[in-house]
RNA sequence: GCGCCUGUAGCUCAGUGGAUAGAGCGUCGGCCUCCGGAGCCGAAAGCGUAGGUUCGAUUCCUAUCAGGCGUACCA
């Protein structure tokens, strides 16, 4: 356990000893003590820590909140002399305030220096096996600004997850089958017999991004025009063999420039190639839950939460998407992942309820799926907005992304907001103003600690034992300010992980940037008494290490210079 | 019509069933003898609207208004 939730396990103990006590004396009355939490007051005025329990007490026990306070603030403490606590406080509607003694915090100091590099991290997922998947884009194209946004999302929460103890796995689903790959065949088609002069139609909904012109010029540069004389069906699978190849290439090499890195790339062809999709079919047919109708086949979706039946066998005998995508995920739960989280763009959310209801009537647990739903991105540029269209080709992708803003910049600014904020994204000022971005000024406090530390190194200052630094003279303010946000990077990240929510590290390193730099600004490492200096070297190390470990979440460099 | 997401400072966004709602940008005003001024300190300014639950609501519920996205034998 952690400085902070050890803390508060003590402190909850310690209250809920005194209530026991309280209630024996017959002084107060309650059947089952409620469940109250110990948490960190806003205002440093309250305290370090706050209890609410007198408040939710006070329906049971028929006093006043107050007095109730009163009442375990008495006990508090009678029998074993406190630790860590200075002083308890009653303050407000009825918050018991504990302040802890000065040496607490520094002692939380000393026990974050020795967990070294894994500061932060905890058990707390006990390694359950949790499957990420994001990005998942269709190999028709390039990807573009809801690819990147998703797949900051996605690898931020991985990483944040495998921090707090889960087991965690990328996966990118490839969808290589389908209708939207029979049109990429078509469209692929028109252009290569256009390029060879001849005067074809391109299909009205086909890809019509330049792309893939340079697809298939690709293909005639190796291959020349031997396709003209080939049977129409042949010359497509030739064709979207090529490109699927090539988009994926182009696909993988963009995000491992952007820092992502899967553990799996599924396709979903080989579901249907081992008559995993067929399966389905049968699976809903034993459940009693297969219907017949207009030479369809449909899951009896209705009977399970949903609004009206899928259809799982198009009339034309072809599985729907859908189909595929419940042999998919019952194959991951197949795989041993007890929890399968999905980030999609919002454009998706009416597939959620139907993919649920379907892994449901198959026996999974609904909640082991999550859905993580993202907004959309509005580009805008020259102040208008700029639609994303695949198929019109007109879209930003994430390489020329990366070449306008670099990929720092780039993941920290998708990771700053929530997922389901709608994020307009002004292409002029990631362009022209990038040096605006926050990522910059969390940055720069690393690179000025190393700094420091660089000159401590040339001064022939060498960092002493950590059992040997006096901590008790971090007095500042300001290092106490310091401190106390360090010791809640633990915490934070537990809780990012659980809400799903990594911009929460975001917030969290931007806060904890601020308050190096006020401490910079008023208190000086370098030169100043030797035990002071070893105190504050110490805090910049561990500083230095904290603000590099949730860069590290984020995908983002933490650089020594900048 | 129905469903999902969102309305918080001039702009872009955080935030919590609790005690004085935050940050960046922008605006205004201060700080460079000194470890990196890509910095620090200060000022003005805000919970879409109306009800309800609660000791307490910006947070939960309902209605309403506004924006986005869905509502296929596309994915």
């Amino acid at each position: 356990m952690n400085w902070l939730a050890e803390t508060r396990f003590y402190l909850k103990q310690d209250l809920q000893a005194a209530a026991e006590a309280a209630r024996s004396a017959g002084l107060l009355n309650f059947e089952e003590l409620p469940d109250f939490v110990i948490e960190r007051p806003r205002e440093k005025a309250h305290g370090d820590f706050a209890a609410n329990l007198a408040m939710l007490l006070a329906r049971q026990a028929k006093m006043a909140p107050r007095k109730i306070a009163e009442l375990l603030v008495a006990q508090l403490y009678q029998d074993k002399p406190a630790v860590w606590v200075e002083r308890v406080e009653i303050a407000g509607a009825g918050f018991i305030n504990f302040y802890m003694k000065p040496d607490w915090l520094t002692s939380g100091l000393a026990d974050a220096a020795q967990r070294g590099t894994a500061f932060g991290e905890s058990d707390f997922g006990q390694g359950e096996r949790v499957n990420v998947e994001f990005v998942s884009a269709n190999p028709t194209g390039e990807l573009h600004l809801g690819n990147a946004r998703g797949a900051a999302i996605g690898d931020s929460l991985a990483n944040i997850m495998q921090a707090a103890g889960f087991a965690v796995e990328r996966e990118y689903y490839i969808n290589d089958a389908g209708k939207q790959i029979e049109n990429f065949g078509l469209s692929l088609e028109a252009r290569y017999l256009q390029q060879l002069g001849q005067e074809v139609e391109f299909p009205e909904d086909g890809y019509h991004g330049e792309d893939i012109v340079e697809t298939v010029k690709n293909y005639i540069e190796t291959e020349g025009d031997k396709l003209l004389t080939v049977q129409p069906d042949l010359r497509r699978e030739i064709l979207t063999r090529f490109a699927l190849q090539k988009k994926l290439d182009a696909i993988r090499t963009a995000l491992l420039h952007y820092g992502v890195e899967y553990d799996t790339w599924f396709s979903e062809q080989t579901l249907h190639d081992s008559g995993a999709v067929k399966q389905v079919v049968t699976d809903y047919k034993d459940a009693g839950l297969l219907l017949e109708q207009e030479d369809a086949l449909w899951f009896a979706a209705d009977k399970c939460g949903c609004d009206k039946p899928e259809v799982l066998v198009r009339a034309n005998g072809i599985p729907t998407y859908y189909t595929a995508d419940i042999a998919y995920h019952k194959n991951k739960f197949e795989r041993g992942f007890s929890r399968l989280i999905n980030i999609w763009g919002a454009d998706h959310h009416g597939h959620v309820a139907r993919l649920k209801s379907a892994m449901g009537a198959l026996g999974y647990s609904e909640d082991k799926l999550e859905v993580i739903l993202m907004q959309l991105v509005r580009l805008f540029s020259n102040g208008e907005i700029m639609r994303m269209s695949k198929r019109a080709g007109t879209y930003v992708t994430l390489e020329e992304l990366l070449e306008e803003v670099g990929r720092d910049a780039a993941r920290f600014f998708f990771v700053m907001r929530s997922a389901d904020s709608q994020m307009d994204f002004d292409l002029d000022l990631a362009k022209s103003q990038s040096m605006d971005n926050p990522v910059y000024y969390v940055q720069y406090a690393h690179a000025r600690i190393n700094s420091i530390l660089m000159q401590a190194a040339e001064q022939g200052v060498e960092l002493v034992d950590l059992a040997t630094v006096n901590f008790a003279l971090l007095v500042d303010e300001t290092e106490r300010d310091l401190l106390r946000k360090i010791l809640e990077l633990p915490d934070e990240i537990v809780a990012a992980a659980v809400q799903r929510a990594p911009h929460k590290i975001a917030a969290y390193v931007m806060d904890l940037g601020a308050l190096f730099h006020s401490f910079y600004a008023v208190c000086r490492v370098l030169g100043v008494d030797a035990d002071l200096q070893q105190a504050r070297l110490w805090l910049c190390r561990v500083t230095a290490g904290a603000v590099a470990k949730c860069l590290q979440l984020l995908g983002v460099s933490a650089p020594d210079k900048m």
